[in-house]
DNA sequence: TCATTAAATTGTT
DNA sequence: AACAATTTAATGA
């Protein structure tokens, strides 16, 4: 069958450093692993490069090894909505692959990235044989469905210093996105986009975070230093 | 390995 | 949007 993803042309299996990141693959049963490690193929993708494209039927679940991917929608007046970014060890699309449907976002690398992918036919097959993996898709669904709704309320805040503490803290989460750790790389210019701000307005909260202690600014990435402050900002 | 240069990123206006 | 300052990456001896 032919791959609609023009990034995942370009695939090969993962070496075992790569393995090393994908968070699922610990809670299978060693059967289950080898048909999942068998099937998992990763590829480089480049900025501008689509690996999910809205209506496109569904070819692989997803996941970031490296880099820094964005998720985003083109409404009815043809404006482009970005949802979130997706750091690594962000594994997506279980929404869709599940119904076997199409795409309804699009997703693109900010940055030269590094994603893994499993053939939708062999998600479903550990769906249907592996309890564990059945229990990281369910906490993955309900993990995103918190992050969602928080999203709606990020959306209604006009607070930019709001915004963009909510949404780096969202990039934060460690159930979803266990590859990021203390340090998130992501220049101001990238979270500017995500958070749909001016790179001097991020800069700006980034500036208010960190003289509060929440966060550091580093050349090319920021550092948590206070999690649930940065979750629970309320005013500046 | 070190020094130089280019490129990327940040801080500020 | 533009600029200078700073940091990293790339190059070659």
């Amino acid at each position: 069958m032919r791959s609609d993803n023009t990034a995942f042309h370009r695939r090969r299996p993962l070496n075992p450093d790569e393995l090393a990141t994908v968070p699922w693959l610990s809670c299978l049963l060693p059967a289950e692993r080898e048909r999942a490690v068998d099937d998992l193929r990763i590829t480089d993708a480049e900025p501008g490069e689509f690996l999910c494209r809205m209506g496109r039927p569904v070819t692989y679940w997803f996941g970031v090894v490296d880099g820094l991917l964005k998720m985003s929608s083109d409404n009815a007046e043809g404006k482009t909505m970005t949802f979130t970014g997706v750091p690594p060890g962000g594994w997506f699309g279980e929404g869709t692959a599940l119904k076997r449907e199409t795409y309804r976002y699009n997703i693109q690398p900010l940055r030269k990235s590094l994603v893994a992918g499993l053939h939708v036919d062999t998600f479903h097959w550990l769906l249907d044989h592996s309890i564990g993996f059945n229990r990281f898709v369910m906490n993955q669904l309900n993990e995103r469905l918190a992050q969602f709704i928080g999203a709606r309320e990020i959306d209604r805040m006009n607070n930019p210093n709001l915004r963009v503490a909510r949404s780096l803290a969202a990039l934060f989460n460690p159930a979803l996105y266990p590859g990021v750790g203390e340090v998130l790389r992501i220049t101001q210019q990238e979270l500017a986009y995500l958070v749909g701000l001016s790179r001097q307005r991020v800069n700006e909260a980034l500036t208010a975070l960190s003289t509060q202690g929440v966060i550091r600014v580093e050349y090319g990435g920021l550092r948590v230093l206070d999690l649930p402050a940065l979750r629970s900002q309320v005013f500046n």
